[in-house]
DNA sequence: GTCGATAGATGCAGTATGCACTTAGGCGCA
DNA sequence: TGCGCCTAAGTGCATACTGCATCTATCGAC
C-alpha cells in the first residue's frame, strides 16, 4: 500500500470483490472460483480475467497465493484473503449499500433521494 | 458500429446505473448528476467521464437529451430516461440482488449487515 | 498416442477511465 | 472594462481493463 496500485478502481470491482467474498470462508484456485461465480448467479465472466484479476488482486495485497501440486493434474494456484482484502470487502459493502439504496429508490416509484423541488426553477443553490 | 454498443457490459455499470436511477423521477443534466452521486454517498465519479457515459447512454438509447437554454448560464444538456433505459434498470437489480447476496454472506462470518445468518459451516453447496 | 477435461496464462484489439485542459455563459466587483 | 470565479459541458492523451482467441501443460480414459 506504499505507492501507485495502493488505490482500487471502483469500476471493474464487481469481479474483484466477488472473488474477495468467495476468498473470505474458503481457500480456492482461479478455475474454481470461475466456475463459483457462474453457479452464484453472475454472469459468466472471461476466465482469462478472472485469472489476470487474481493476479493482480496479489500485486496490491488483497490475496496471496501458493502453487498447490498436492492433487493429480496440472498445479492450482490456491488464493485465500489477507487481512487487506478483508479490509477492503467490508469497505466495499458501504459504498454498495448506498448504491443499492440509489437502485431500490428508484424503482420504487418516487420517494426523492434529495429533497428538491422537481418542477420549479430554483436550481441555484440547492447545495 | 451499429451492433457494436448493443449489449451492455457488465462492469463498468455502477455510474451507468446510478445515473439511469436518478433519471428514473426526474430530469436531469450533467453537472447536477455529477454532484448528486457525491451527495448519494458514491465515491467521485470524474466528472469527464460522468458526461462522456450520459453521451453513451444516449447513444445505446437509454436517455435522451435536450439543450436547456431557459436559465441564466451555460447552455444544460438535460436528460430523461427512456423506456429502454428503465428496462435495463430493473434488469440490472436482479443482477445486482444476486451480487449482493455473495457478499453479504461473505461477511457475515465476522460482521452480519443483514440478520440473515444461517450460520451453519455447511458452505460445501451453499452457493 | 490421441482426446478431453482441468488449470493457468498471454497477445491483441477494442473500450473505458482518470487527469488535465479547453471552451463558454454569466455574475460580482474594483 | 477587465478580472476572477462559478457553472456546464466537452476533449486529448496515456494508461488500465476487458473479451476473445490461443497457448502450454498435467493427467485419465480409450
Amino acid at each position: 500500500m506504499t505507492d501507485s496500485a495502493s488505490r482500487p478502481r471502483l469500476h471493474g470491482e464487481l469481479l474483484s470483490t466477488s472473488l474477495l467474498a468467495f476468498l473470505k470462508n474458503w481457500n480456492a484456485y482461479g478455475y474454481q472460483l470461475s466456475q463459483r461465480l457462474a453457479e452464484a448467479g453472475m454472469p459468466d465472466f472471461d476466465s482469462g480475467t478472472v485469472y489476470r484479476t487474481l493476479r493482480q488482486l496479489e500485486k496490491t495485497g488483497m490475496v496471496s497465493s501458493f502453487w498447490d501440486t498436492s492433487e493429480s493434474g496440472p498445479a492450482r494456484r490456491m488464493y485465500s484473503l489477507t487481512k487487506a482484502g478483508e479490509l477492503f470487502l467490508s469497505g466495499w459493502i458501504e459504498t454498495l449499500q448506498n448504491y443499492q439504496s440509489i437502485l431500490q429508490t428508484a424503482l420504487s416509484s418516487f420517494a426523492p433521494l434529495v429533497p428538491r423541488a422537481p418542477e420549479t426553477k430554483d436550481v441555484d443553490s440547492a447545495l
